[in-house]
DNA sequence: GGATTGACCGGAA
DNA sequence: GTTCCGGCCAATC
């Protein structure tokens, strides 16, 4: 495992790899937003780390990733509001007719917290 | 390297 | 609550 690893295609850089490394990381029922997970690999921003779970995303659960407001990515509402009431992540609204999650209860401390 | 795309953020009306 | 704008970063063609 050397540099090779970010040169060849199908692969994720390193960037990525920090990325999908730390989503694959978030316990079920919590959730980071996509500030918070560049803000943590220390790399891009908002934009980057959406732009590589569209790529690389597939293969970690992308659904405990939401935007600021606590609304899951675009396109994908349906899908991860699914989750979330497999999961038991606490939704704004309730449950059944929630649609925001509530980060206020649902957001990861990260993988240097306690625990 | 240049231009385009995309699962974004914050502010204002 | 919804719509419009500028800024931001990375992957892709």
């Amino acid at each position: 495992v050397a540099v090779a690893e970010g040169s060849g295609r199908g692969l994720p850089t390193d960037f990525a790899e920090e990325v999908l490394d730390l989503v694959a990381e978030i316990p079920p029922g919590l959730v980071l937003t996509y500030a918070d997970v560049a803000e943590i690999v220390g790399r891009g921003g908002p934009r980057g780390v959406g732009n590589v779970m569209a790529r690389f995303g597939g293969d970690v659960p992308w659904w405990r990733v939401l935007r600021s407001g606590g609304l899951p990515p675009r396109g994908l509402e349906d899908r991860a509001i699914a989750h979330y009431r497999q999961e038991g992540t606490p939704l704004v609204g309730g449950p059944l007719t929630g649609r925001r999650v509530d980060l206020a209860r649902a957001r990861w401390a990260g993988p240097g917290a306690p625990g």
